[in-house]
DNA sequence: CGATCGTGTGAGAATGGTTCTCATGACCAG
DNA sequence: CTGGTCATGAGAACCATTCTCACACGATCG
């Protein structure tokens, strides 16, 4: 019973870069947008790397993901507490917010249908005073 | 402009046997799923005309669709009234539940931080008593 | 320091859900 | 009934994600 459960994480090049990135970011960014950026900045990781490393922060809690509309995933730099999202369509500026009242109301609403093991997500979206009609007019 | 807007909806045998089929299931089922009921009960239809038909049914406000955690795209007949979900993660089933505290909630959250054009989605996971660990050994 | 071991990497292939193509079929207004 | 649209479906195409596997390279320990 010596050996770790969790294998020990090796610190690299790729790894560095790719969480670099993304505290950089201040939105949520899919595999092949963080891929290109990567490569355009000169230090490239491959692309299944990239999917890897992501995968290895969501599961450390460092990262969090949510599917776009169309299927896709996106990934973003988030402090490690529970919290919601408020995403900008247009251009992917996220807000961190916290709700406590939909917390027990969850908790409450599964009880009263007899789910256990309840688990909840609630994002809101919608358009960022910078990326409003008009935005680019006013300046 | 005499010409419609959006062209008529025609009625056809694959469109009813969708929303049909649709209406005896009571949770969240993939596109994949439906297509194989339809062909295992007799009246197939093709998985090309399933994905239109439900996006049709999507667009017309009469099924609803969520991604899973995998990101596969799941349809359910529902409401036409907003509303948010209660998922079993084992079996599908789901309950429709309202909320309108988070209803205010999320347009003054959005409101605070300059954001238009708002939406959210609420969905709650877990496990229905009939999935729980046990529930079939109980009978 | 180095040797060693086991994890990490990456190019390309494979996977699989979804959409597209296009020739053919079938609603349905007139 | 009939024509003109829209719908259908088999298969190809698409594309994000995962897998394969030979090779590179951190971490550890003497
Ligand atoms: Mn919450
Ligand atoms: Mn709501
Ligand atoms: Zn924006
Ligand atoms: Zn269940």
């Amino acid at each position: 019973m010596s050996a770790p459960e969790v294998p020990v994480r090796r610190q690299t090049r790729q790894r560095t870069a790719v969480l670099a990135l993304l505290d950089e970011l201040d939105g949520f960014r899919t595999a092949q947008d963080l891929h290109a950026l990567l490569r355009e900045r000169g230090d490239a990781v491959g692309l299944a790397t990239v999917y890897r490393a992501l995968q290895a922060l969501v599961d450390d809690g460092l990262v969090d993901v949510l599917r776009s509309e169309d299927g896709e995933a996106a990934y973003r730099r988030c402090s490690p507490v529970h919290h919601h999202h408020l995403v900008c369509r247009s251009c992917g500026l996220t807000v961190e917010v916290a709700d406590p009242p939909v917390e027990r109301w969850a908790a409450r609403v599964a009880a009263e249908h007899g789910f256990a093991d309840v688990q909840h997500q609630l994002e809101v979206f919608g358009t960022c005073r910078s990326c409003a009609p008009g935005a680019a007019a006013q300046r």
